[in-house]
Order: structure tokens, then sequence, then C-alpha cells
DNA sequence: AATAACCGGGGACGGTCTCCCCGTTTAGCC
DNA sequence: GGCTAAACGGGGAGACCGTCCCCGGTTATT
């Protein structure tokens, strides 16, 4: 590739505006479409919600997987950026671990379900790297808070990553997003229940990130 | 019901013994399949899964409504039971509670989430049976434990079933049920929320279970 | 205003689920 | 222990749906 005049990064040849502005739009879309109807749905539904034609889709995306793939991974950088934003804000460890969780369900994170599905490639590059942020943010929360003595010691990373997760997801193969008013109630109620004094002895481990991963 | 010499009750001539057996394997591999891959299983996947042809599921069941009728009946019948056990092992109304839960788990009553899926007879006359008693046992546990003081008076039942359901489904679309190992943890943290004195206040009001069903 | 990239709808291909049909097996009864 | 009829299981036709390509029209850039 021989060096040219133009400041194009690599063979490049500058993409247009409403053309990035449409990628953008199909991921928003195909996040909410992945959380309300499964990974399963129709491209063309995507495209549908996302206000643009089906070959739009498919001309952004070479297959199904990178469309999964660009999802999960704009779900964990939101994930991340509101993990900082909630040990930024205050200095209350507990109360940045609320903040993280509501607005972790608020970005549907619950959209990252399908990584573990069958045939995803875990091992991505830009996979891993979020993923690990998401981790490493995380564990510093709950670290703080479990050092102050506000989070009870026998859960892990995992346990309010699964939670959360699950809590916000849509009840069932339903197609209204009516769920959102209860969520944020019965994430407040497991967050009761992970206050010290912890009130139970918990059965089982606390859950590691790693052991979400492995079938 | 005439008297009759045999104990036919109607013009059934008789059922075979297989034949019930069958049918039961069959709702119970159903029961499974729906809570691990949504309700949108094949039915040939059903019938292998439960040993037998997949003509004989199309025997028994008129279509795959009829199908899912019935093992969301047996679901909440199965839950009932739970609940009714729960009542009566223990004079602790909390423990009862928390004895239902953990049961109401294991009874997979995370496969009744497609009653609120889309092309379903909400109002068939066994489904509200079934949700009559269901609704009409658990707020008799609730109640109690209220009344004792054990349990914080802003959650109402529609508050429990969904998070039960929610959190003992499979993650995603995985077809492995390692989840069973965290679900447990995650209820017993849940029902640690639950405790009164009330940690925090909750957003929205308590839940009713008849808001589950219309969209 | 010119140009080239991008967009959007329509349609063919391929796969999958549903459902029926028929030869065989098995339970129930004498 | 043999008979009868109901039930069973496998295979296949029909239909539906998702994926992907192609082409005329449109819009951003110089």
């Amino acid at each position: 590739m021989p060096a040219m005049t133009a400041p194009a990064p690599r063979k490049a040849p500058r993409p247009r505006a409403d053309a990035l502005r449409n990628r953008e739009r199909i991921v928003t879309a195909a996040r909410e479409m992945f959380v309300e109807h499964g990974p399963d749905v129709p491209l063309d539904e995507i495209a549908r919600r996302a206000g643009v034609g089906n070959a739009t889709v498919y001309r952004n995306f070479p297959d199904r997987d990178a469309l999964v793939r660009e999802v999960v991974c704009s779900v964990m950088d939101r994930t991340v950026e509101a993990a900082e934003l909630a040990l930024a804000e205050t200095g209350d460890a507990f109360a940045a671990l609320e903040r993280f969780v509501h607005a972790a369900a608020d970005e549907r994170i619950s959209a990252l379900c399908p990584m573990v599905s069958s045939t995803f490639d875990q091992n991505h590059p830009d996979l891993v790297a979020s993923r690990e942020s998401v981790e490493r943010l995380v564990e510093e929360i709950m670290g703080r808070a479990k050092a102050a003595g506000q989070l009870r010691p026998d859960v892990g990373v995992g346990d309010l990553l699964i939670v959360v997760s699950q809590l916000s997801r849509p009840p069932a193969g339903t197609d209204c997003m009516r769920g959102d008013r209860f969520v944020h109630r019965h994430l407040q109620l497991f967050l009761d229940g992970l206050r010290a004094p912890a009130r139970s002895v918990l059965p089982g481990e606390a859950v590691d990130i790693r052991e979400l991963l492995d079938s």
C-alpha cells in the first residue's frame, strides 16, 4: 500500500458523515432489540427499528457476529463509563455501587448476555479489553465498599453482574419495555440484600467473572 | 357423572397406560426446554428430549398453545404445592417465604414466562384457576410475614414472582443449566433485601400480579 | 453543478418448522 | 398365550421466514 497524499490512516478514503451516523443508529437499535427479543432477531427488524434499509446493515457488518460483538463492546464501554462516573461523583462507596447498578440497568447491560452464547468468539481482542476494564472497575467499587464495612464480603463481581443483567431483562417474549417500571425497585431490593452486616449465610461460593465464560 | 361399571367418566374408552406416561414426559421435557431455550423451541426437539416421536406430541396436543398452556398450569400447580408445603412445615412466616422461593426456583417457575407472550389466551379457565390459587397462597405467606414484622411492607406478590422468575432463568441463549449453582445464592441475597426493617425506600409502587398480564 | 458513494426496497435462495401418512409395535383383554 | 385396536416412530411434503444480492434513486462532498 503506497503512501498517499490524503490523511487517510489506511485505505479509508473517508467515510461519509451520515454513514457513521447510520452505523451508530444500527448499533443502538440492535442493542435494544437484542435485549427485548434475544440474540436471534431478524436483521431486517433491526434495520427497520434503526430507520434504515436492510442493505445498510449488511454493508456495515459482514455477518451477524460482527454486529453482536459491536453491541457487546458498546455496552461494556458504557458500563465502564457509568462505573467511573459513580466512583467520581461520590465519596460513599456503597452509594457509588448503587449508582452504578442503576446506571448499568439503564444502559441495558443485559444486552451482553449473548456473549455467552454458543457461536461467539469469546477471545476477540476488543472483547477481552472491554471485559477486563469492566471487571477492574467493578472490583474497585466493590472492594472499597467492602473495606468500608458497607458491603457484605461474601459476594463477587460475577454475582453482581449476573443479577443486574437478569433483573434488567424484559420478562419474557414480550415486546414492551414496561418492565422498566419495576426494574429499579427490584435492583434496590437486591442492593439492600448486599448491605453489611449480612442477614444470612449464602450457599455456594462468590462468583468470579471468569466462571461466566466457559460452558 | 352417571355410575358405570367401568371407571370411564365420559366417552373416554380408556386411555392407555403408556399414553399418559408419555404425555407426562412430554410436559416435563417441554417445561425444561421452554426454560432453557424460550417458548419457540421446535416441537421436534421437545419430542426428542422426551424420548418419543414427534407424532406423539402432535397427537397429544392439537397445537403449540395447548402444550404451552399445559406446561404453565403444571408449573403453577407445583408452585402452589410448594407454597402449601412451606406454610405447613414451619411456623415462622419468613422461613416459609424462603422455603417457597427456593422451591419455586427448583420447580422452574420461570417457565411460566411465556404466559405473558403475545399469542396466548390469558383467560383460559384452567389458567385463571391456577393463577388465582398461586396469588392467594403467596399473598397468604407474605401477609403473615408482614404481620409478624419480618417482611418489609412495601413489596407485593408481583415483585416476588417477577424476581424469582427472572433470577432462576438461565442467563441467555445457553443450553447448560450450570446457572443452578448461582441461583440460590442470588435468591438469598434478594430475600435478605426483603427483610424488615427496610434498608431503603423503593421507587415505584408495589407490584400486583394483575399488572403482569396486560400489555 | 458534477460526481461518486451511499441508501432503500424488492426478490430469489436456502434452511427450518410444522404437520400428515403409513408400517410397526405394544398394551389391554379374553 | 393369542387377538384387536390403539398408540408409536420415522420420513417426507408444504409453507414460512431469515439472509443476502441487485439496481434505481438520493445525498453529501469539491
